[in-house]
DNA sequence: TTGTATGCGTTATCAT
DNA sequence: ATGATAACGCATACAA
């Protein structure tokens, strides 16, 4: 058996030197060797609510400053376990308001301490790929603005990694969704009151969930109001201006004739119709058709349009996506709580709506409500 | 003096009981006990190149995939200093193309490995925070589509952090760039060639570098053609339609008349100008006023406005930025390496424009001077 | 080709 | 309040 000398030495004999190798990075070590404490110390100043002397503090702090010194975010995540990264994932850059969606996530997960590791999908076959890439970096946490499946969502759930699902139905999770159903509900009581009889949708196709819920919200209105049941036009992966520029067209050709009023999926879409309508089949808008949109973009406030529209809370939302991740995160209890925010008209010169003074009181107490947040 | 015993045992007791703790996580050693290999044999698995036994690959693999097993990529960082992360800022994700850019450059850095940590500061007084707080995360580099200082792109250099920056003009750094004064010498030289004298400017103020490009390239083009000084209107922080319907009207009060011309520095910016000139002022265009923006964004090619604008190659802007960036990460060398782009124009409806064929000669060989790369 | 041993830079535990 | 020491999970030099 043999026996051992121990060295009294450190593990390691770090030098200060850090204007030698060029290349070498300034660590914790560096900086407790100028400021003459230990290693322990210096860490200790960079975590909130240590007990460290105020002495020492200011020591390591000047120590620390005069080596630009920043703690390395790698190694403390892999004692802490917490990385600081929250994956959002977001399928469709293009999409309208998703600039606007992420900016103000970044925004929001910043000042709580989180930074957004972007990943964008293009098509669904690659959401397998982006959740292993993910799976690398410890995130901790996902947002996704995206259709994750059951299984996807499934494997957050194995590895206990909360996530929020923004802007999309799902089972079972937790996330911050718009009531698209209540929304083209609203939009209809409105048309209706207004005269309009027969509807027309312009959307994307089943494949989308949020598609499905604002057809089955016009539905089911139409269908309260003993109105006929709306064309449906779907434009799939065409989700755009020259989606509802094709749209327009084969509602019509469909019908034989004009609609009273024309739902559109989004604003772009609209837009699209819009400006087919007037400017080549020659339609008088809102004289002879209202057009109306979904998601208010920049552009339909603009002169040109002024788009009778439904703007979703996008900086709310986002808000509430931070706050629910953060929540999740900090609590490992992963009951998932869903927060729906409704979307508000916004009146345009597009379409023909009664003014709220007219309107009975039964079908104004019912507006009222979609004003509020619902549960 | 003490004397030790030293174990006999390894370092670290590992159990490859993964069932047990709930939160425990699947390490290389958990994988290595189900394989029947050694930790170092499961590590080289995970590295292209490796020397490792065909029949060894395939158990530690079927072993990793049975625990769900993915290397995590802290402690992988921590060894080979390489993070895999890239720091992406964005000042402004409003700004009409960012969406594009960001895009197309998640894209690219993901195509090399590569995955983009997204930064949005908002002023550019949090600059440095926001670098201070990149610093942390060790990214093998910086992709910077904001207004860096000197001071800022020094901090790059000192730490040896290679940084490319996208769409702005920076000396002494690598750049991805779109020759802004070039775009607007184009516009200039096309409408007065089709007959335009008094030419006005819609921009941002001096403190963006993009619009003094274009101011200076506009200028200069007017004074080699004996025009008249153009009319400027600066926009502080308004680029945008509310700018472009300010500056229409500050430029007819100004000037006492309308101009024949006005460039816009945005496309966004344009459509305001347009959208008020046309609705709200009665000028007919391009009849009795040309307006041309710039950096076409989709509603340019919209039926209503069929803009008159230059488009910037964003996607193959983005993939510049990587490809430098990537090479830039590769060798030790930072020599900086611009690419300037040149814009296209877009002869939209909303200018009258000489045709091509009716320009003279010399003319024709410098614009076609402006449809290939410079450098 | 494979295994052993060590270090990457930090935080956490424990004794002082 | 402070310092010594042990992880965290991986990659790599070196020995076999």
């Amino acid at each position: 058996m043999k026996i051992l000398i121990p060295a009294s030495a450190p593990r390691r004999a770090k030098t200060a030197g850090a204007a030698e190798g060029g290349g070498r990075r300034v660590t914790s070590y560096d900086v407790a060797a100028l400021a003459g404490v230990s290693q322990s110390a210096v860490s200790r100043c960079f975590k909130p609510g240590a007990s460290v002397s105020k002495a020492t503090y200011a020591r390591v702090m000047q120590a620390a400053q005069s080596l630009d010194y920043i703690p390395n975010a790698a190694a403390r995540s892999l004692i802490t376990r917490r990385s600081n990264l929250v994956a959002v994932i977001i399928s469709r850059l293009a999409n309208p308001h998703a600039p606007a969606a992420l900016a103000e996530l970044s925004r929001q997960l910043a000042s709580r301490g989180k930074r957004a590791l972007l990943f964008t999908p293009e098509r669904e076959s690659e959401l397998d790929a982006t959740l292993s890439d993910i799976w690398q970096y410890q995130v901790d946490g996902v947002i996704a603005a995206a259709n994750l499946s059951e299984r996807h969502v499934a494997q957050c759930a194995r590895r206990s990694v909360p996530l929020v699902i923004f802007n999309r139905c799902a089972a079972d999770v937790s996330a911050v969704v718009c009531d698209h159903a209540e929304a083209t509900r609203l939009l209809v009581s409105r048309l209706a009151e207004a005269g309009h009889h027969q509807f027309a949708l312009i959307d994307e196709g089943e494949a989308s969930a949020t598609a499905r819920e604002r057809q089955r919200g016009a539905r089911a209105r139409l269908a309260e109001l003993d109105l006929p049941a709306p064309v449906v036009v779907a434009v799939e992966g065409g989700d755009d201006y020259a989606g509802g520029a094709r749209g327009i067209r084969a509602i019509i050709a469909q019908l034989g004739r004009v609609p009273d009023a024309v739902i559109c999926g989004n604003d772009i879409i609209a837009i699209g119709c819009l400006d087919t309508a007037r400017h080549e089949l020659g339609i008088n808008i809102p004289g002879k058709m209202s057009v109306a949109g979904c998601d208010a973009v920049d552009a339909s406030g603009w002169l040109s349009y002024n788009l009778t529209t439904l703007r979703q809370p996008i900086q709310k939302m986002a808000q509430a996506a931070a706050e629910l991740l953060a929540a999740l995160i900090e609590s490992r209890d992963p009951a998932p709580e869903k927060r729906v925010f409704c979307p508000q008209l916004v009146e345009g010169t597009t379409a023909r709506l009664q003014t709220a003074d007219k309107l009975d009181l039964a079908l104004r107490l019912e507006l009222n409500k979609h004003g509020l947040m619902t549960m």
